[in-house]
DNA sequence: ATCGATGCATGCAACGTTGCAATACTCATG
DNA sequence: CATGAGTATTGCAACGTTGCATGCATCGAT
C-alpha cells in the first residue's frame, strides 16, 4: 500500500539514500538519475511518511492554535486569516479550543503539552498575567490580545485603552453624555476587558463626565446573550443611557436585539459601538459602528514571530510586544 | 531540555522497556517500581514524543478537517462541535481551508495528500460526484453535506430536498404565492444546492404553483453580500416576490439587509426564511426564521464513522449514508 | 518434588527518514 | 602524470518509541 524509499529505491536501482536526495533535494543528484528515480516514485505513488521525518528532524510543520471558542465569529475569522498565512509558510494548523477554561489553557503551556506542535499561538483568557509569564512552554509561543507586562513570550494586540478611547470619544463627538459600556468581566484574567474599560473612562474623564457605576455593565461572556440580558438590565436601570460601547461586537448586537425588541430607534434614542468588526456587523440592520482591529496583519506578525523562533532556537532575542493598527469603522449605528 | 524514556530509564534505575510499561500500561509494573519510574517522570517533566510514537503505531491521533472556509458562521460553528467531539475520543484536529479550490481538494483526497491525519472529514464544494466517487485516499473519509450517489466514502448530510420543501411550503402556508430562491451554483459541483433546488420546486408543485425563472437566483458564495446582491436583482426584476427561501442563512441576512436599506417591512412586505440556523439569524432584526439541521449529531456521527474505520481497517462495510436530522425554526421573518 | 502458570523485567529489533562521513569518479590545473 | 577540487552516490547510525521473545522469580496445583 504506502511505499517507502526503501521501494523507491528498489525500483529505481539506487539507493534509499540517493532517492532521499531527489526528495528533498539535500544533495545533488544526476539528471539521468533524477528521472529514473522520479519515475520509481510515480509510479508507486510513494509519499513521504511525515511521522519518520519529524523524528528525525525534531519537527512537524504543524503549530497549534488555542482560541476559546471557534464558533464565535472574531475567532473564527482570525483563525481563517491564520490557518491561510500558515499555509503560505507550509504549515498547517492544530486547533485547539479551550472554551475559557483555565486548566486547559494551562496544559497547553505546560513542556510538552502542546505536544506535536513547532510552536503555539494562544489567545488566553482564564490565566492571569503572573501565570503566564511564568509559563515554561517547550515550543515558540505568541500570545494573542493580552496584557503581559513582562512575559516571556511575543505579544500581538491592538492598543486597547487607545481603541475603546477612540470608540467613547466617537460618542461624546455626537452629542452623547450618559455612555455605558457593557464587557467588563470581573471573572476572567486575561485583562483585556480591563483595558478597555481604562480607555472608556479616560474619554469620559476628559470629557468632564462622571463615571456611574451602574453604566459599567459586566458579562459572562462575550456573545449575543451575554449582550442582550446587559441591554435590558441597562434599560431597566434608574438612569437611561443614550449610547453604549460594547466590548465586542458579539455584544453590540445582542444589544442592538434588545433595543430592537423594545422599540428604541437606533441610533436616535440609543448609539451603539462594539469592538471587532466581523462580518455580520456589516449586515446587521442598521449597520454597526466598530473598533477595526486589522486581522490580516495581526496573522502575518503572529506567525512571523513565530517563524524567527521556530527557524533559529538560538534566537534569545527579548520577548516583542506587537501592537497591531486599528481603526474606528463609522456606520449606522451612531 | 526534553527527555525521553531513556533519561528517565537511567534515573529511576530501570529499563528503557519497563518506563515504557509504566506510561503506556502495556504490560504490568509492580507497584513500588512503577512509584519510582513516576517519580523520575515527573522530576524530570518527560512527555511521550509523539512523533516516534506515530511512526511506531503508524497512527497520529491526529484527524484532518477540510472546509471552505473557516470564517463562515455555519462552518465555524460545525468546525467548534467537531473540534470539541475530536477530544472527547481524544483526537485532535488539523484544519485544511480549501476555499472551494478543486485543486486543494483533489489534493487532500490522493494518496499521501492528507499526510500526517488518521482520517479526513471533508465538505467538498468544487469536485463532482464522479470524481468524489473515484478517490482513492490513504485514509478513511467522511464526507459532509454531499450527494455521492455510489462513493467509497461515509457520508453525512441532512436531508436537504425535504428541508427546503418544508422551508418553501412553510412560505406557502403563510399564503406566499411569489416565492423567490436565492442560492443556486451552477458553477458549483457539490449538488447541495440542486438539492435545496429541488426541494423548492417540489413544493411549488404541490402548490400549484408556477415556476419563475427570475426567482431563482444564482450568487457566487454563500456569503451576505451575494445575498444583499441577489435581493437586489429581484427587486429590480419584473415580478417583485413576496417571500425568499435562500439556501445559507448568510444569504438570508444578506437579504435582509437589502430589504431593509430598501424600506421593506419584513416579513409584512417580504418573507425570508434561511438554512443553517447560524447564531447570527438568532439576533438579526428580525430573528430568521431558518431550517436547522443537527449540527451536533453531524459533528457526533462524522467522528463516529472515522472510529469505527481507523480502529478496524478490516471493516469493509460498504459506505454509509447517514441522514441527519434537521427541523423549522419559525422566528420573525416570516 | 515437579510442573505449568503467572507476574514482572529486560534486550533486541524495527518503524521511515536524514545527517554525516566515506567513497568513487570526473575533470581541470600545474 | 600527480594533485586537488568538485560532483555523484553510498552505507551507517540515529531520532524515541513499542512489539516480540525471552528470562527469572514466585506461587499454586498435582
Amino acid at each position: 500500500m504506502s511505499s517507502r524509499l526503501k521501494d523507491v529505491a528498489a525500483r529505481a536501482g539506487v539507493s534509499v539514500r540517493t532517492v532521499s536526495n531527489v526528495v528533498s533535494g539535500a544533495a545533488p543528484v544526476a539528471v539521468e538519475t533524477r528521472r529514473r528515480v522520479q519515475e520509481a516514485i510515480d509510479e508507486l505513488g510513494y509519499h513521504p511518511n511525515l511521522a519518520a521525518r519529524s523524528l528525525r528532524a525534531g519537527r512537524t510543520g504543524i503549530i497549534g492554535l488555542a482560541i476559546p471558542e471557534l464558533h464565535s465569529p472574531y475567532f473564527s475569522e482570525l483563525a481563517g486569516l491564520l490557518v491561510d498565512e500558515a499555509r503560505r509558510r507550509s504549515w498547517t494548523v492544530l486547533i485547539d479550543q479551550t472554551h475559557g477554561d483555565a486548566e486547559a489553557e494551562r496544559r497547553l503551556l505546560t513542556p510538552g503539552g502542546g505536544r506535536v506542535v513547532d510552536g503555539l499561538i494562544i489567545s488566553p483568557w482564564a490565566l492571569d498575567p503572573a501565570e503566564l509569564a511564568a509559563a515554561q512552554p517547550s515550543v515558540p509561543l505568541v500570545l494573542l490580545g493580552e496584557r503581559h507586562p513582562n512575559g516571556a513570550a511575543d505579544r500581538v494586540a491592538v492598543d486597547n485603552v487607545t481603541a475603546a478611547d477612540e470608540a467613547t470619544s466617537h460618542l461624546i463627538g455626537l452629542g452623547r453624555r450618559r455612555i455605558a459600556a457593557i464587557g467588563t468581566q470581573p471573572h476572567l484574567r486575561n485583562g483585556t476587558a480591563q483595558l478597555r474599560t481604562e480607555g472608556y473612562l479616560r474619554a469620559l474623564d476628559r470629557a468632564g463626565l462622571l463615571h456611574d457605576q451602574d453604566f459599567q455593565r459586566s458579562v459572562r461572556a462575550l456573545h449575543r446573550a451575554d449582550g442582550a440580558r446587559a441591554m435590558d438590565e441597562l434599560l431597566d436601570g434608574p438612569a437611561s443611557p443614550d449610547a453604549v460601547f460594547a466590548f465586542s461586537d458579539e455584544l453590540a448586537l445582542g444589544a442592538l436585539h434588545t433595543a430592537h425588541q423594545r422599540g428604541l430607534r437606533v441610533p436616535e434614542d440609543i448609539a451603539i459601538v462594539g469592538f471587532d468588526d466581523i462580518e455580520d456587523g456589516r449586515y446587521s440592520n442598521p449597520p454597526l459602528t466598530t473598533v477595526s482591529p486589522d486581522k490580516q496583519q495581526i496573522a502575518e506578525r503572529s506567525l512571523q514571530c513565530l517563524a524567527d523562533r521556530i527557524y533559529s532556537p538560538a534566537n534569545t532575542t527579548p520577548p516583542q510586544e506587537i501592537t497591531v493598527p486599528h481603526r474606528l469603522v463609522a456606520r449606522s449605528t451612531t
